[in-house]
DNA sequence: GGGCGTCTGTTGCCATTGCAACAGACAAGT
DNA sequence: ACTTGTCTGTTGCAATGGCAACAGACGCCC
């Protein structure tokens, strides 16, 4: 049975039923190893996946080979192309193991349907899958946030405001190398140097290594 | 009892039942004109909202006044704090009407807490939610997805081979005035005319008013 | 130790873009 | 008819940012 109690999709599910659930839904899983890729969203996918173990990216790219990191995934998080991502005209999207990673995988059509075995906690588990996605939306809503803005200097004060905000402090590590960070927020690696340079310079950051902290104040002066 | 049969919330909900439905989620109307705030979201709402009628967009605007429309929502969009946006330091997350609305409130605790009134088709209900957040996952995905190109050229080019590809031609009408289409990509408006221009002359595509129409092979040479 | 890959850090150059500041078209309201 | 507001369209100018092309640091594997 492992810990799968402990994931935020089955809170409050008891192990007994989650048990006849996971057979149900024809729970499977799978393994991975970094860098593989652990799906393709090409229109055939019909299950959805919780990542155990490991962390992962989605990502897209483009005809051009340019890639994008659509989310990050860590332990607990769901995928699925029945969650909303698509892929358009030779675009392609996928999910791809960082660490290595364990997945488990649910039929969506079985936890959307009415169970014919009326599993006892099917609702709870829809309304947890549902606070999962929503949790989805919030990050990607950050994400549209910074890369909304028009410069690279306020991309990264935006950004760095909401790190700051979730930790409740004004210093925190980046979940990401430096490489990726430019990546997310969409801009030339060299020129966010520049700009992370500047606004070290300014006295408003101080940044080393992946460690960031924001001089008081540094959020309103934007 | 209206026709709220007809909304895809409440998509598979038999009439009688939706009524008593209604009741058990303390569901209340309202009425709101074009320019006018439906709500903030400022941390207190814990409803739920159903746009039946007119169109609304949710926008933040920060310390610095400019505003970014997050979301754009016709009759039967969902909307609500609990849905994931949420809002930062000063900046400020709202829904404004754009025409006149009617919008149905439920809330949320109600629709996530087992009933003790075990509505039949509650998690029906909680399904079709279910189906409404992941569609707006996949605009913000869609948006992140232009919002990630690098120039305007390639923000104006996926943001058309999106619509088109949305309504399987090659021709179609801009659902925004062309100014909220430069908000939507967040680039200067004047900027954005003239690489507008640029790719008319050059043959790309053809705009008039709000119709667009992609050359043969356009979504091709980005 | 040597080779490989990834990450960090830097610089020069030029196209792109943001900004300010226009002007005309059009609709709605008084 | 006049005002008001919003939308479209344009231009000059300065600066920002993307690109290419570096070099050093670090970890990993053979």
């Amino acid at each position: 049975m492992e810990d799968y109690a402990s994931l935020p999709l089955f809170r409050g599910i008891s192990g007994e039923e989650l048990k006849t659930m996971l057979a149900c839904f024809h729970a499977r899983g799978s393994a991975y190893r970094g860098g593989e890729r652990i799906c393709e969203y090409d229109g055939t996918c019909r299950e959805v996946g919780i990542l155990l173990e490991g962390t992962a990216r989605l990502v897209r790219i483009d005809i051009a080979g340019a890639q994008t990191i659509l989310e990050h995934m860590g332990a607990g998080s769901v995928f699925g192309e029945v969650l909303g991502f698509t892929s358009y005209y030779g675009d392609s999207v996928s999910v791809v193991c960082e660490e290595d990673c364990r997945v488990l995988y649910l039929e969506y059509a079985h936890i959307m349907k009415r169970c014919h075995n009326a599993c006892a906690y099917h609702s709870v588990l829809v309304q947890n899958m549902f606070s999962l996605v929503t949790g989805q939306i919030c990050s990607l809503s950050r994400r549209v946030e910074v890369l909304s803005r028009r410069s690279i200097r306020e991309k990264l004060l935006s950004y760095f405001a909401i790190q700051a905000g979730e930790r409740g402090e004004q210093e925190f590590t980046l979940p990401f190398s430096l490489t990726a960070l430019a990546d997310y927020i969409s801009t030339d690696r060299s020129a966010m140097m520049r700009e992370l340079r500047r606004l070290r310079e300014e006295g408003v950051v101080t940044v080393s290594g992946r460690k960031v902290r924001l001089s008081t104040g540094g959020e309103i002066q934007i």
